[in-house]
DNA sequence: TAAACACCCTGAAGTGGCTTTAGGGTCAAG
DNA sequence: CTTGACCCTAAAGCCACTTCAGGGTGTTTA
C-alpha cells in the first residue's frame, strides 16, 4: 500500500505519516527501487493504525510509546497499560476542571458588561484593567492536554 | 520598576516580559543608561497586567490585540469588546465539550481490562488494536484552547 | 507524443506561547 | 574582593504537526 492511500484509511495526512516515521513512532516503510516510494505492509498499517488511535485518545507521543513498550512485553502482566491509561484519563479530567473554572470566570466577565456603550465604560474592560483576582489560576501547561484554541 | 520586581508582583516569569516585548504585545521598556537594565512605568505596568489577566482566562495573543485595538477607539462602542469575549467563551466550551466525550471514550476503554492479567489478553491493547470507533473524533487543533496535556 | 494532473520525494521553516541554554555583564553585602 | 542575586542577548528547544520550496514519477487524455 502507498502512503496516500493509507493516509486516506486512517483518516490522516501523508505528512503526518511521514512525521511519525522521521520521530521513529513508527518503523521505517519499505521503498520501492524503482522511484523510492513508500510501501506498507500489514504489520505498518497495524502499528499506525494503534498510534492514530491513540492520538485520537489525545494521548501524548511518549504515552504512546509507553503502550507501545508494555504491550511488546512477553508474559508481563498489563498494570502497566492500565496506570498509563489512569494517568491518561486524569489529564483529561484535569484540563475539564480547570476548563470548566475559566467558563465560570470569563461567564461573569462577559456579564459585566451591562448595556453596551462607549469602550472605556465597558465592565469588560474594566474588569481586565483591574490586578487579577487570585481565583483565577489559568491553565497548569504541566498538563500535555491542551486548552481551548 | 525592575523587570525582576515586575514579574513578581504579576506572577509571571522574566523570560515571558521579555518575550511579550519581543513580539510587540507590550511596548518596549525605558532603559536605564548606564547598565541597559529594563525599566517599568505606571503606564507599562497596567498594560502587562491586562495582558496577563486575559492570559489567565486562556485568551490567545492574537485575541488579546483585538482587545487592546478596541479599547482604543475612543468614542467607539464596545461591541467589538464583547464578541472577543462571547467567541472565546465559546472556545472554551466547545474544548470542554470535546474533553467530556474523550472523558467518556477513555472511561470504556479503562473498563476493558476486566482483571489485570497478561499484555496480550488485556481488554485495552484488543480495543486498541482494533480499528476506530466513528464516534472518536478527537479534537479538533482549530480551537486555541488546547488539550490536556 | 506531449501536456496535464495526481501522486510521490526531501529538507527546512513555521505554528503558539513560552522555556531553556549558553555565555556573559552589573551591583550590593559581607 | 568574592559571593550571590540580579540583569542582558541570541539561539535553540518544546509538542505535534503543517506548510513551503523545489523537484521527481506515473497515468490519462487530447
Ligand atoms: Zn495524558
Ligand atoms: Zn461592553
Ligand atoms: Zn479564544
Ligand atoms: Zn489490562
Amino acid at each position: 500500500m502507498k502512503i496516500g492511500e493509507l493516509a486516506k484509511k486512517l483518516n490522516c495526512t501523508v505528512e503526518t505519516i511521514r512525521y511519525y516515521e522521521k520521530i521513529g513512532l513508527i518503523p521505517p516503510s519499505v521503498r520501492d527501487q524503482n522511484n523510492n516510494y513508500r510501501h506498507y505492509n500489514q504489520n505498518h498499517i497495524e502499528r499506525l493504525s494503534f498510534v492514530r488511535h491513540c492520538r485520537a485518545l489525545a494521548m501524548s507521543h511518549e504515552e504512546i510509546l509507553e503502550l507501545l513498550t508494555a504491550r511488546e512485553q512477553d508474559g508481563a502482566s498489563c498494570e502497566k497499560i492500565d496506570l498509563v491509561i489512569d494517568n491518561h484519563l486524569k489529564h483529561v479530567s484535569d484540563r475539564i476542571s480547570e476548563l470548566q473554572q475559566l467558563e465560570k470566570q470569563l461567564h461573569t466577565l462577559r456579564k459585566q458588561c451591562k448595556t453596551p456603550g462607549a469602550n472605556q465604560e465597558c465592565g469588560i474592560i474594566q474588569e481586565l484593567d483591574s490586578p487579577i483576582d487570585s481565583n483565577i489560576q489559568g491553565l497548569k501547561n504541566s498538563n500535555h492536554v491542551s486548552g481551548s484554541h
